[in-house]
DNA sequence: AACAAATGAGTTGTACACAATCAAATAGCG
DNA sequence: CGCTATTTGATTGTGTACAACTCATTTGTT
């Protein structure tokens, strides 16, 4: 009577739950904003990369293929948050850019993070212990 | 200069690549079972209720609802691992059961959840705690 | 019995993820 | 210089997620 397959027992059912909930959480409050979450994560990252960044460092930051960028960055150009350059020294890279639309969302979006965190019900010390945790395993098992 | 909106600091992004890494981890090992890892999900589930279950309550333990189950099942009967049968005394319930191809395939999976484990680079211990707070922080924000 | 509300499954449309493949551009080497 | 290998981004095809909707079948109420 082998228990080892059970769902209940297993890490990766519980990181699969958990990640499906925090996008539901933050679903109404994106959508004030017209974003979904993998958007909210790129223009978490634009943000801080206001002098843009490219198609690959991006995915880098972000641990995603062109196959997955690519046809959400034309999403986000039609909405006129990002513009796309296509860079004149290296004509195969693609620089992402903020509109001035776009940088306006960030104070829309200031609220987010605090709010996210009342939700967890956990303290900041716990929180940051848990991030630490993750971050191991994150380190352990990444690539 | 607000710094609440950076990647690193959140547990959000955390969670999501951690199921991504998750995810690819297991990839390779449920490819000989020719499974993607929600129908391994699903095949869990099944193993723990032979006698069948119905499209609502499969719903119920992976908090998906049918617009994702139905294809899926479909998927999955196409491939002879289930058959889905309509309930006689309610004819809207469909319940799934295992075919002996399904049932079999218990065995071929029996060695995953030790291998997972091995990756993780976790003690004992340490992986039962950081199950014990991830449930708890299911609990308080699940719904 | 009659009929409105609720339930269970499926369908449709949109948006990721990712493998596999392609095309263009550049770098590197003989 | 010319050719090949690599790099970068885009495209295609498959498989989830999920909202919104449809449809058939109960169930509840009168």
């Amino acid at each position: 009577m082998s228990n080892n397959l059970q769902l209940e027992k297993q890490l990766c059912f519980r990181l699969y739950s958990l990640n499906k909930l925090m996008c539901r959480l933050y679903a109404p409050l994106l959508k004030e904003l017209a974003l979904t979450y993998p958007q909210y994560l790129v223009m978490m990252v634009l943000w801080q990369y206001q002098e843009g960044i490219s198609v690959k460092d991006l995915g880098g930051q972000l641990d995603l293929d062109s196959g997955t960028l690519s046809p959400l960055l034309k999403r986000m150009e039609k909405q006129a948050l990002i513009k796309r350059e296509r860079q004149t020294k290296d004509e195969r890279v693609v620089l992402i850019k903020l509109t001035q639309a776009g940088i306006n969302l960030q104070q829309s979006a200031e609220h987010i993070p605090a709010k996210m965190f009342a939700v967890t019900g956990l303290s900041a010390e716990n929180l940051q212990a848990l991030n630490l945790t993750l971050d191991q395993l994150i380190e352990n098992i990444g690539n």
